[in-house]
DNA sequence: TAAATTTCATTTGCATACAAACGAAATTCT
DNA sequence: AGAATTTCGTTTGTATGCAAATGAAATTTA
């Protein structure tokens, strides 16, 4: 096998995977998702987390809502409510206004994991920016933002 | 349902989903994601496509290296692998140098398939850094990069 | 009001992403 | 050389992430 027009390791000398945005998000992101997983109580995901904060604030919200304040489509955000249900850190029931949607709450036990993982939470992100100066770290979350 | 502890939404007033560099990059390669389905020929996913252009230029990568050049762990870089396989655009055969390894090459047809992507993959970046000015764009990708 | 459209939730299918466990082969250590 | 360790590839299981299709319910439009 292997061989070909196998000469001459011709790459488009104009295109290289180090230079594009999307493998260093993607590397940057891998590097933040093992950070999360070493540090995180209650074994939570990212995802998990970020549904849970999100209700620990709004108290209840229907799926799609919770979907969208975290950024997870309808598919995604119906499997982490499914996982968080199944933990017990959430509950749902019918929305009494409107027969679509599912209205998702956070339970007592929910609230003690967000109590746990709070300072965690702020660790992950310390620690997922220390190879930034503070300045550095600031830029960068702001043009994160501004990406989105 | 729905009730508890209902009263305050309290959120740990110090800890804000909004703060954390976790959430605004899953943002940021959700984005990117769909700049690149949008953008990218031969319905190349950004994993395959890494993988084309690391053999384009390498010519013959075991799988593993090949994984690790492409920031994928061995059981992704098997998956692709094996999808690039099916659609022709790699080739496999053992190392004889090496009994554990797989050597994986480009084919012709992958060669093709790099040079169609070459141009829309400069875009997929361009197009991704757009809300940022030039100067801007240079430092994202170079804080990311000091990241990882 | 009736019809067209939109929203909500669900399901299926495919593609990363990674942990953990495994056997085979190579390398290192003693 | 023989044993311990490491590397390589594979497989299984779990968790995002998203497209597309579906049905039910609400909203908008005509």
């Amino acid at each position: 096998m292997a061989r070909g027009a196998a000469q001459r390791p011709i790459a488009p000398a104009d295109y290289r995977l180090e230079d594009q945005i999307g493998f260093h998000l993607r590397r940057a992101s891998q590097r933040h998702t093992a950070i999360f997983a070493e540090h995180m109580t209650d074994d939570l995901t990212p995802t998990q987390w970020a549904a849970l904060v999100k209700l620990a604030e709004h108290e209840s919200l229907s799926q799609n809502l919770l979907g969208r304040e975290t950024a997870m489509d309808a598919a995604t955000i119906k499997g982490v409510v499914d996982r968080l249900l199944r933990r017990g850190f959430v509950e749902t029931g019918p929305d009494p206004h409107d027969g679509r949607r599912m209205l998702v709450a956070i339970t007592g036990s929910g609230r003690q994991a967000v109590r746990r993982g709070a300072g965690p939470g702020g660790q992950i992100t310390a620690e997922t920016l220390k190879p930034l100066k503070p300045a550095e770290q600031k830029a960068l979350l702001d043009l994160l933002r501004r990406l989105a």
